[in-house]
DNA sequence: TCTAATTTTGTCAATTATTGACAAGTTTAA
DNA sequence: TTAAACTTGTCAATAATTGACAAAATTAGA
């Protein structure tokens, strides 16, 4: 279990024996900074998510629960949330999910 | 169901008869901004949720319990995460408890 | 209606946070 | 050793957030 993304990027990029400047040059970034991120002592940019996927042929949106699921775990960590944070945040994305779709049927008119 | 913050808010503030002025200055904010808040336009800060429990005589954990929950499900929904993300964000909190209490036992000295 | 209170919107400087970059240090492995 | 790989520290540049205030719009009561 990697609790902690750059542990996670560390593991891909140990395992296809790339060296940090071989894989910061792919992410567009400083290996020192890269070397940061790996330890946890900076934070993966979101907007770099896809050129990781790519980089190691990842399904973009296993690769994004990853991130996301970290990032969560972070702040409820930090923040010492209950889990029914998780249950209350399911619902009330599903609750955006339901009124954003009823919303964009009224402004594009295709309520039928 | 509130999926924004500002309209938990917005929905104490009125509930309880209070203007904008009044509960700002509870929150040791100008009411310019509060209004941006309750209308999605400005972030709440973390900073100010036990202000905000105190003001309203609300539990604290029923409140980040609110907060967390809203802000996460803004987050899947702009990047339209799947539901798994909220499965994986609790294995890794439980993760991250369960590795970080023995790293406390081990710093501690305390386990026995 | 008129008016005062309330709320909303726009703007912008100040503060704060994040990032990119580079130098200097340490660790690792041949 | 020593060269490559990695780590750490620093700092200016950039970006994001915040506080503050003015002005406009809305609302509610007389």
């Amino acid at each position: 279990m990697k609790a902690i993304f750059g542990e996670y990027i560390r593991q891909l990029r140990t395992d296809k024996g790339l060296t940090l400047t071989q894989l910061a040059a792919r992410l567009e970034l400083d290996s020192a900074n890269l070397s940061k991120i790996e330890n946890g002592k900076r934070e993966f940019d979101e907007k770099r998510l896809i050129k990781l996927a790519s980089t190691f042929n990842l399904d973009i949106e296993k690769l994004k629960v990853e991130y996301f699921g970290n990032q969560f775990a972070k702040k409820m960590y930090e923040y010492n949330c209950s889990t029914e944070t998780l249950i209350v945040a399911e619902e009330k994305v599903n609750y955006l999910k339901s009124t954003n779709a009823k919303r964009a049927q009224i402004e594009f008119g295709d309520e039928k």
